[in-house]
DNA sequence: CTTATTTGTCTAGTTCTATAGACAACCAAC
DNA sequence: GTTGGTTGTCTATAGAACTAGACAAATAAG
């Protein structure tokens, strides 16, 4: 039924786990939010009920379930923060009413030379310099996402400084004369945490980020910054709300 | 420097791999295009020689590298589909010009009683009887995307026969009525493949799923289609396009 | 209180993962 | 052709993951 595979780096009661995880997900267990017993799931799974257990205890760490002797296992509910991905997206902004509070802070900042991607979409010629600057955006303390956003170079180069007097790109983008700048486009993709992304993010091996490639531009403008983030799936989930329909 | 961990459930060439994958990602060996040789490999990331050959080895499996005995490895480029998520998103139409064929398949449909996300999105009493299709969405015959589409049943009834002449959820619409139809939001996060997608998308244990979660409905009226789908990470990007901006 | 159910813990054996070292096969440059 | 660098293959060993079975401890229901 539930074909688990051997040999794959994924130890069998992971794959197990992140399987309860999506039945979850799907609204598998709501009605009383009992999971089936460890001998069920064990038969279930076709594996033995040591390897299951091992599945739930990492599901009990990550918070996802309660298990206690004699009763069970229960679902915890447990929601994502909503990230807003609309025109006019500021981090902090689309995150209030969900959190207590929510902090930015600049890693790095440093000049460098385009790389293909970066110039095609500021629109600048290959090896231009940029102004590259690394972010983290944490929400209670706990790190959402990974972002590094680059920048043309002459026109902000005195970004990383408004932005240490403000805390914010919003403002720090204003204080270099962009007026009003809306979201373009954003790519999302996914894929697993790599060693950075976990070190960044606070995360397991195993765990899912979300990685998106935006760029943002002022209105009736051109390209003034594009982005690279990563962020973490289990935390997250991107809201694409659309202003036209309705 | 690239803290690897043990006893996690994934093996650390796999680790090691997810690794790799999101250094290409970042256009780390963008120049050349090679690998450092596995020598190098396997002191940088801490590890004997063997372990980065399995991580090699798979990323070879998976299309990402080519590695030639004597020369070493080299990355071979590899472009993901790119869905658009606008407000009048079809499947087929959106992406046309990136392959020769698409194909959307009806795996099931059936009438049951709306759960509680259902019945709230589609502003229904919670157990109403809704009309539940479950879909493929196919690009050259490699499956891109799992659907489950829910509708309210009484107005949908005739739906699937619809479906099945049309070939289109978008026409199949039309023909119950619904002239015109838009997104209206769509949530968006990641995870582990379950075994269920591994199954259905043809994945590899350890691959990630892109998790959206819509609404359309028709344009100045209600909520008509609620949908979770499951897209195989390596093979789309999400495009959020914003029809103001620009 | 008694009983059936369910989770917690222990031991032992097997299979997979990772390390270590050695050497062959192949490629590119001289 | 020779050399240096790189990948391919083999053997052996230690440790982690998985299986199997048994029994204790806690819960819930009668």
């Amino acid at each position: 039924m539930s074909s688990l595979e051997r040999r794959t780096g994924i130890a069998l009661w992971r794959q197990i786990a992140d399987d309860i995880r999506a039945a979850i997900g799907n609204g598998a267990y709501e009605d009383t939010g009992k999971l089936p017993t460890e001998a069920a799931l064990a038969t279930q799974f076709g594996v033995n009920r040591h390897t299951v257990r091992a599945a739930l205890a990492a599901l009990a760490r990550d918070g996802m379930i309660d298990t206690t002797q004699g009763r069970g296992s229960f679902v915890v509910a447990r929601k994502r923060l909503s990230y807003p991905i609309g025109p006019r997206t500021r981090f902090s902004a689309g995150l209030e009413g969900q959190v207590a509070r929510t902090r930015s802070r600049a890693l790095e900042s440093r000049i460098e030379p385009a790389s293909a991607p970066v110039a095609e979409a500021l629109h600048l010629a290959p090896e231009a310099p940029v102004l590259r600057l690394d972010m983290l955006g944490e929400a209670d303390d706990t790190p959402l996402s990974r972002a590094t956003h680059w920048f043309e170079a002459s026109r902000f180069a005195h970004l990383p400084d408004h932005y240490r007097a403000f805390g914010s790109i919003t403002r720090a983008l204003a204080a270099c004369g962009v007026e009003d700048y809306v979201r373009l486009f954003t790519d999302i993709t996914a894929a697993p945490a790599s060693a950075a992304d976990r070190q960044d993010l606070d995360l397991q091996p195993g765990a899912v980020v979300l990685l998106t490639l935006s760029v943002n531009g002022e209105v009736g403008g051109g390209p003034v910054q594009y982005s690279r983030s990563r962020f973490s799936a289990d935390r997250v989930t991107l809201s694409v709300r659309m202003p036209g329909g309705l």
